[in-house]
DNA sequence: TATTGTTATACTCTATAACTATA
DNA sequence: TATAGTTATAGAGTATAACAATA
């Protein structure tokens, strides 16, 4: 039996509240790690003046030269109107560049400029960087446990 | 080496598109994770007229009947404002009410009444029953890792 | 001085309808 | 007829500042 007691007083709102069911859901726990997670990656990028969502986007660009903005969407589950603002502001900042597509006039390819290939790899490393255990809490079979697991929740059985 | 193509032409959307980096990441997988089942916990919660959060809400305040407002906030990582507009329409559809606390006048104890109760237990089913294998594609035993796991990462090693 | 509950407000994120140009 | 990209807009979700009543 502990008896934490960090807190001055103790007011009413320290005091504990029975979350039993919810803490028994696959979905409650994962958006509850997921947002602790996304924090520490907030803060990572904040040096790169990038947000997780254009961080995920440039990252698919860089990886991906020549990618549509289709293609982005549907990896990304990004709506495509949503898209478009975030590809504008990396595109001003000259991270991105269009270009003509090759054998469809409708479409074109995204590459990333110097500048943007620079940027995605060093926001990379400090993203990259968040994986520790420090921040996880986990050590490497149980990350790659637990990671295996996500996969197969949301992508099947297919998963590899 | 496979030859996928359930999809009709195949056009540019259907392209694959290489997300290794992101799909190394907990907070990746484990943000699309959450987001599938919610999705699914969603639709179960359509026909009781309840969002997710909704449900959480009513869950805490029927598991702890006399709760504050200040308490269902830190519990569920709720702000105290954006509270004040969920609790005002659980009251109006009749499923809590507010009551004097006693020993602090300027809070109130939440209690779910016959019909609160009935509904959330209904609805408790409903989304009991997302974390059947059909719907998470795993069985009972990586269920329970997958959530011990997920606890590790956001509460530290002290999750039980 | 600190906490409970509240209003007002702003900002981000996500979703839908509809348009254009190409295929 | 369907797809790629875009505009405009609506709706959630999330955030901060500031207030009255009470501790």
């Amino acid at each position: 039996m502990r008896t934490v007691n960090a807190l001055p007083e103790r007011p009413l709102q320290a005091a504990p509240v029975d979350t039993g069911f919810l803490e028994s859901l696959i979905g409650y726990n994962a958006r509850r790690a997921a947002l602790a997670i996304i924090g520490h990656v907030l803060q990572r990028l904040q040096p790169y003046g990038l947000r997780v969502v254009e961080f995920s986007v440039l990252t698919v660009i860089a990886h991906n030269p020549g990618v549509t903005s289709r293609q982005v969407c549907a990896a990304l589950d990004i709506l495509p109107p949503n898209l478009v603002g975030l590809l504008r502001r990396l595109e001003q900042r000259g991270l991105i560049e269009k270009r003509a597509h090759p054998g469809d006039r409708r479409a074109q390819g995204l590459y990333v400029t110097d500048a943007g290939a620079h940027l995605q790899a060093q926001a990379q490393q400090a993203v990259a960087a968040v994986e520790c255990s420090d921040v996880t809490h986990l050590d490497a079979a149980e990350r790659a446990t637990l990671i295996a697991l996500l996969r197969k929740v949301y992508q099947g059985p297919a998963a590899a």
